[in-house]
DNA sequence: TTGAAAGCGCTAACAT
DNA sequence: ATGTTAGCGCTTTCAA
């Protein structure tokens, strides 16, 4: 059932119907309420297809989302949709395998939909030049930078937390509270992502507080899997290694490695302290709750719309902002 | 963009252009270098809308999923995309907002893309025969069936649980655990799908075994937000009824409960016992573990794909199909 | 091996 | 108020 087929049943033209479907005035009462009746009678569904093909969506905006089974993102779209209708934009959603290529699907999506601009929540943060010509429409990177790229300062913007300030003070908050062995849970010191920049954040408060960095005391679990991180911590603890405290670079970690510790006999925040980043809401529900480091997910999705709109208009310059993290007080963390 | 200034630039026809881009065998391999090198240095996207137009997809499924923010869908949604690549297919995956109207995106998907068929993960389950007619290509609901619609026999097909029956498994648990003031926690007792169908296998466990409903005890959260959960439970605390066994009909919502009766002096096993039904990752790591009826995930979206492809091929009807759960027992019941 | 041309379903001038 | 027509970017006959 094409707008064809429909404008035949009608006895009118294709014109009319895409006149009538698309609300324009200019079509009688008579003739509208027969095409309408039609189409619902033929169940008929436009082709988007069709219409993208010839129609620049002179108001809408991408959103590629990586990583679909992250929890902390569907809060970062949440408001990401919600700044999109308010500045009344329509928002075209694709979501990517966490292995999958972001930048491609974004061209995509560029093209077959004519986007105004593109939001891409969680991608690489080690875009070559080369590649991220690809995208020739405005874009911003939300919850991640390109610390690890070579992309020039100027040619791409972004909004996020700083991930290796962010886990500073997330180190310097156990070092605070008098804990000098602290272990990290990475996924990879060395994934050129937020793993690399959280574990740098680490090594400067070991630094800056002159602690030495316990190469023993390093857990690469190698991907975010609970299980994988459950397995890692349990080989931290039969190794024998001495540690107060536990820097886990995410809250979903950070749950696993408390119950991997409990398992072993040795409690949070009593034996051992635990502190994250992140906030995700289960964090505060989980038993000790969580000592972590927030994420402003609602201004990190606001604020990466309203740059990305300021850049179409061409108010503003493509940039890098860092918002802040802020430390929520859970029962995690103990004082020694 | 597009092949026809990439044949200009190529000094060759849009055909040409078109073959290269596809891989066809019949261009010479002087032209066919010429192309793909112009194509990299332009940075040539294919606009897929305007393939969709011409190219019928044979081998493409939609994946409509309604309510990203569900956890539980993402290991479902990972056991869909590994059939389809087993077997050879695409997936198309569209993830629309949990108030969305997923037969309207099916429907749409269906008309851009040609697609085969379609699987809707996590949907209503009353739909009215006149709304469900949008879809006219095999499909299949994944999670969910059509309990409270008016779908006849063999309209429609569905791959999950039997909500009800497990839901009378797990209250069952509860009482020959010695337990009989026991609470529910759904988001509604009338919503018309999930939350409805786990309420009468509820109430029908009760019925069995001889106890009478008690109204009081029954927690109404009117959403799956785990803050509506918090405040819920803990009306039902203060409200003095009593009861030594909480029924949460999802395992988030049971995390959340637990922590609320925590938070109470209520501790769980050793004052009150919980139960769920799900099985999500994070129940085997929080404290205390969770004692639930997982859901089969991966067998639910391998069966939904399967019983789509022998439906589009003729060699199966349309066919309700309910999988068992499997009752684990974690840490968070007593026997009384 | 290559090109010309039709057409997918739709919208938007431009006519009438 | 309504119809005619030219594309949007692509694939695919059909010819050459």
């Amino acid at each position: 059932m094409t707008i064809k087929d429909l404008a035949k049943k009608c006895g009118v033209s294709v014109s009319t119907v895409s006149r009538v479907l698309n609300n324009r005035p200019d079509v009688s009462a008579e003739v509208r309420e027969k095409v309408l009746d039609e189409a619902k009678k033929n169940h008929y569904v436009r082709n988007d297809a069709a219409r993208d093909l010839v129609k620049p969506q002179q108001d809408t905006m991408g959103l590629i989302v990586r990583g679909a089974d992250n929890i902390f993102f569907t809060e970062v779209m949440k408001s990401i949709e919600d700044a999109a209708e308010e500045n009344g934009y329509i928002l075209s959603l694709r979501q990517i395998a966490s292995d999958g290529d972001e930048l491609k699907a974004g061209a995509k999506l560029a093209k077959s939909k004519k986007l105004r601009g593109i939001i891409f929540l969680g991608g690489r943060s080690d875009y070559k030049k080369e590649e991220f010509e690809v995208i020739d429409i405005p874009s911003v990177f939300c919850t991640y930078s390109n610390r690890f790229g070579d992309l020039g300062r100027g040619s791409f913007s972004s909004v996020g937390i700083d991930d290796e300030a962010e886990s500073e003070k997330a180190t310097e908050y156990l070092i605070n509270k008098g804990h000098r062995k602290i272990a990290i849970i990475t996924n990879g010191k060395n994934d050129s992502a937020v793993g690399e920049a959280r574990y740098r954040g680490y090594l400067n408060a070991l630094a800056k507080n002159g602690i030495n960095e316990d190469p023993s005391l390093v857990v690469e679990t190698g991907s975010y899997d609970l299980y994988d991180v459950y397995s890692s911590v349990r080989s931290l603890i039969s190794s024998g290694s001495e540690f107060s405290a536990v820097f886990a670079i995410s809250d979903a970690m950070a749950i696993a490695a408390v119950r991997c510790l409990y398992d072993s006999g040795i409690y949070v925040p009593a034996d051992v302290s635990v502190i994250s980043i992140d906030g995700i809401v289960t964090s505060r529900y989980v038993i000790p709750s969580l000592t972590t480091v927030s994420q402003p997910k609602r201004d990190i999705g606001r604020t990466a719309f309203s740059l990305l709109m300021d850049i179409i208009n061409g108010d503003r310059e493509n940039e890098s902002i860092f918002l802040p993290g802020t430390l929520i007080e859970g029962e995690s963390v103990r004082k020694i």
